[in-house]
RNA sequence: GGCUCGUUGGUGAAGAGGUCUAACACAGUGCCCUUUCACGGCACCAUGCACGGGUUCGAAUCCCGUACGAGUCACCA
């Protein structure tokens, strides 16, 4: 019976952003830290106006993606269904709510148009007072009130906020925050087209479903008073609350969905992972008791703990994403690594070459999947000479060392008979003792001729390896020439 | 403007009155290792915890004020 229960409720407005998913993994192990804890998907859809095609399946694609696996949601079904808002409507479970809400006291009829609110709101403004609407609808009995909305006169339900006192809860991470009731209005809670506002619904189901703790975005904090007055009315048990501090763009922006910002899908698209992402955006905001920074899903949930979570905003870092990410890549295991890369691969690369050898030495570099085409397009287009590559002051070498190197590796490497990186580095070491030189002196130049390129994943004898006796050679013979060329 | 919340290095952060001469990680810089880059290893990188007061023998840690920032004040969520 004691059971957490915690949910995810995005609405489906477009694509996934990455504050929206951190408060889903967060949601999510705050439920998974209790053996017998459920993670609940709702779906809130009550402004129609704004909804986007496609987006739930976003949100239900997103948490696959993520392994953030609910217990109870509209594609699964659970005890306290329907998991849509637009579907629990139908039912008219709100607008019954809100009704009784005013039967027992809580709130009250409202038939102000929004011309009259803003004309209360001009006069404010014209004094200089801060604008508190004072809905005049208050006075009206109930009886009266019923009786307009009988005769089909349009109207809202507001919810009653106590002129004085205070209202005060306790926050999991902030601590206990304390309001003036005279700074609260009394917000809508049933529109004049029957939908509830977002704020409504969520108190009707958050209970209906029977939620235990609520994550939510620190905006949330200074309406949580009105959250609780609504709870009070109905009697009901008010829920643990964890407020998460923002995520933000920079010092001064918070990331938006609404500005564009980068969503998790995006990062997805260039080439991130999404346990990396998961991983990375976990420590935004919260920090755990060990120094350890890599968490498998399973690690985080026993690790979580909401006292950790911090009060300060985060601003998101790309730089250590990267890293991480990178991190993800290089500890998967060759295999693994070799299926999910080779489409990359595939991109730059023919397949007259060995795509296992390449995504071995690919695998030690790359830090996202999108960079992988680029660093290997040398595989199939050679690209043109460049004598500056010869000189490398910590390698030793310059063109002129390069030269007799090279035309001694073409020697030994033309009568090699079995061509793979055991023979391939046998012959060139001994040509590194034979010549009484550093294995740089021999190896980096030799990698430069065969790829023409500063940077390369993999060393010289890897890329022989993989372009094969007939490549390299011709390669190196090339190389030669043009080193000759510019010597004369 | 009212209200709520926040403020430790370029970034994420640890730190819950003395062990802080402020951990760890990312980024940056330098070095080492190395067949390049990367990986790995090592070192450097906050004269001070927004500022000003106060409490205390002692404060990044507690209190007050100021500044700055964010959130909120929709028939949006």
């Amino acid at each position: 019976m004691s059971e957490i229960r915690t949910r995810f409720a995005p609405s489906p407005t477009g694509y996934m952003h990455i504050g929206n998913l951190r408060t889903a993994l967060y949601e999510y192990l705050v439920a998974k830290k209790d053996p017998n804890g459920k993670f609940i998907l709702r779906i809130e859809d009550t402004d129609q106006e704004r909804l986007v095609e496609g987006s739930i399946d976003i949100i239900y694609e997103t948490l696959k993606q993520c392994n953030l696996i609910h217990d109870e949601g509209p594609d699964i079904g659970g005890d306290y269904g329907p998991y849509v808002q637009s579907e629990r409507m139908k039912t008219g479970l709100y607008k019954e709510y809100a009704e009784k809400l005013i039967d027992i006291g809580g709130a009250h009829y409202c038939f102000c148009t929004e011309d009259d609110i803003e004309n209360q709101r001009k006069i404010a403004v014209a004094r200089g007072e801060s604008f508190i609407f004072n809905d005049p609808c208050n006075s009206i009995s109930l009886e009266d009130a019923k009786k307009r909305v009988a005769n089909g006169e349009s109207y809202v339900i507001r919810q009653n906020i106590p002129k004085e006192g205070t209202t005060s809860f306790t926050d999991e991470v902030y601590g206990v925050i304390t309001v003036e009731n005279s700074t609260l209005d009394e917000s809508i809670l049933l529109k004049s087209d029957g939908f509830p506002t977002y704020n409504f619904a969520n108190i009707i189901d958050d209970h209906l479903m029977k939620i235990t703790h609520v994550v939510r975005g620190n905006e949330y904090l200074s309406s949580t008073p009105k959250y609780n007055l609504v709870y009070e009315s109905f009697g009901w048990d008010i829920p643990v609350y964890i407020h998460c501090p923002p995520v933000m763009k920079d010092e001064h922006n918070k990331l938006s969905k609404r500005h564009g910002d980068a969503s998790f899908q995006d990062f997805v698209e260039k080439g991130y992972l999404p346990e990396a992402i998961l991983n990375y955006i976990a420590l935004l905001g919260w920090a755990p008791e060990t120094e350890q920074e890599i968490y498998t899903l399973e690690e985080l949930t026993q690790a979580f703990n909401v006292k950790r979570i911090n009060t300060s905003g985060a601003i998101f870092d790309v730089d250590k994403l990267t890293w991480m990410n990178g991190m993800y890549l290089r500890n998967m295991n060759i295999d693994e690594y070799y299926e999910l890369v080779k489409p990359y691969i595939a991109k730059a690369v023919s397949d007259k070459y060995d795509y296992k050898n390449i995504a071995k030495i690919v695998q030690q570099r790359a830090n996202t999947l999108n960079e992988i085409p680029t660093m290997i397009t040398f595989f199939d287009d050679f690209p043109s000479f460049d004598e500056s590559l010869y000189t490398n002051k910590k390698m030793k070498t310059n063109p002129e060392i390069a030269l007799t190197s090279l035309k001694a590796a073409y020697n030994v490497l033309e009568n090699l008979e079995n061509w793979n990186e055991k023979e391939i580095h046998e012959v060139l070491m001994n040509e590194v003792k034979r010549l009484e030189i550093k294995n740089g002196q021999l190896l980096f130049p030799v990698r430069v001729a065969i790829t023409n390129m500063k940077f390369t994943p993999g060393g010289a004898i890897e890329i022989s390896n993989i372009l094969g006796k007939k490549e390299t050679l011709s390669r190196l013979k090339q190389s030669i020439e043009d080193l000759e060329k510019t010597a004369n």
